[in-house]
DNA sequence: GCGGATTCTGGACGACTGTCAAGATTTTGA
DNA sequence: TCAAAATCTTGACAGTCGTCCAGAATCCGC
């Protein structure tokens, strides 16, 4: 009869280490199974789009019936928003991984251009339901503060490209964080439209068009 | 029982002007009609958001009932469809008058800078609109064809301004057309968020980023 | 002003939606 | 092992959706 949500169990008196221990495998539990929910929902939500994705489509791309997304969740917005937490979750440890290994400029900017093209391709997917979830924040603002969120997120990843790039190259940058990210999220929106239209120049043109941007943003020096 | 949609006339014998001028007239009304319905659905959608918007909301916001939607268009893709080229004609108009009036470069990036923070402010909801289709075409490839065609449109704009400025300037243009209005894009597509989320500062800095990027797009002149 | 074509209304349809709850099933703790 | 708690299934609910259609209302040439 309870609902998962507010994990409250009625004998709290000996609050010993067995009973903190279970709380916690409770807790884990759930945690899990909302995890695995919610990755069946950002599946559904990536095929269709989130304007046609019902929670009856998303139960059937899981292991269980739709009932039970209400005793995970409490409404359909709960759902989506645990979704677009979690999407950070998944993006961010996709991306991190490119600036890591990099020593020399010319490689972190090829290594960052090739991961873009990369992703852009691989998880196609999953980066259109992005923006159409950051549409939707444009509208409805239950999701407003956990885009801006994410958003930001994106934008310290790609100022911690950038600002590396430099740092390798003893150039500044001639941008902000927020400018710098917002240009090169047009840059692949516009890439991600292209592909997803099957427009066969689109991988190639954005590899390009970020490599110059990288140049445009932190100029080169002469040496 | 016809629909509007086949204008087609039983009796075409005699093709003599007053024939052709009726016929020329009905189809203007037709379109008219067409037009207006649109404009209703313009409007319904860009409060909503598509994925929110239904015909029956649509028609209310309309001097008609839902039924007439059937009438002149044969389904809500084609509706839709039919927006998205209707709100093509909107926006060009909105932006050239931007362009043809300056004579100065700083006059020029400047002016560029304003209407875009202008229009930001008074027609944000339907840029959101916009940015809302522009993502369902990620998903359906109905829409994608227009709204390719309108991103191609766009594209042109800020070029001819681009273009003009270093016309002015004497400098050339460093990025290329689609490139060009990619960063744009983003610049705007992040204000736009923001102010809806009515972060202060939004008009203010895509303002700035703007200036900025002309800069960096067509290098100053030393002289 | 009449008669046919055009335009519009409003209701009905089947399908689908989010939500809920009663009961079956499984897990858990003593 | 057994009862209670947690978890899951299933069916039902009240709406809403897109679509269609019979007929009312309007327009227009004669």
């Amino acid at each position: 009869m309870a609902t998962a949500g507010k994990v409250d169990r009625p004998q709290v008196d000996r609050v010993d280490r067995v009973d903190r221990v279970d709380r916690v495998d409770r807790v884990d539990k759930v945690e899990e199974r909302r995890r695995e929910l919610a990755d069946a929902a950002l599946q559904t939500l990536s095929a269709l789009g989130y304007a046609r994705t019902s929670l009856r489509e998303i139960a059937q791309n899981s292991a269980f019936s739709h009932g039970v997304l209400h005793y995970y969740f409490r409404d359909k917005v709960d759902l989506i928003t645990y979704c677009v937490r979690r999407y950070k979750a998944v993006c961010v440890q996709r991306y991190d991984q490119i600036v890591a290994t990099a020593r020399t400029p010319e490689g972190l900017a090829q290594g960052f251009a090739d991961g873009l093209v990369a992703t852009l391709v691989a998880d196609a997917h999953m980066h259109r339901l992005w923006y159409d979830l950051r549409s939707q924040a444009l509208f409805e603002d239950s999701f407003r503060a956990d885009v801006l969120e994410i958003d930001s997120t994106l934008e310290r990843m790609i100022w911690r490209i950038v600002s590396r790039y430099a740092e390798l190259t003893g150039s500044p940058v001639l941008t902000g964080e927020s400018m710098t990210y917002a240009m090169f999220d047009g840059l692949f929106q516009q890439a991600l439209l292209r592909h997803l239209a099957g427009q066969e120049g689109a991988e190639v043109h954005l590899h390009a068009s970020v490599r110059r941007l990288i140049d445009q943003v932190v100029p080169a020096t002469s040496r």
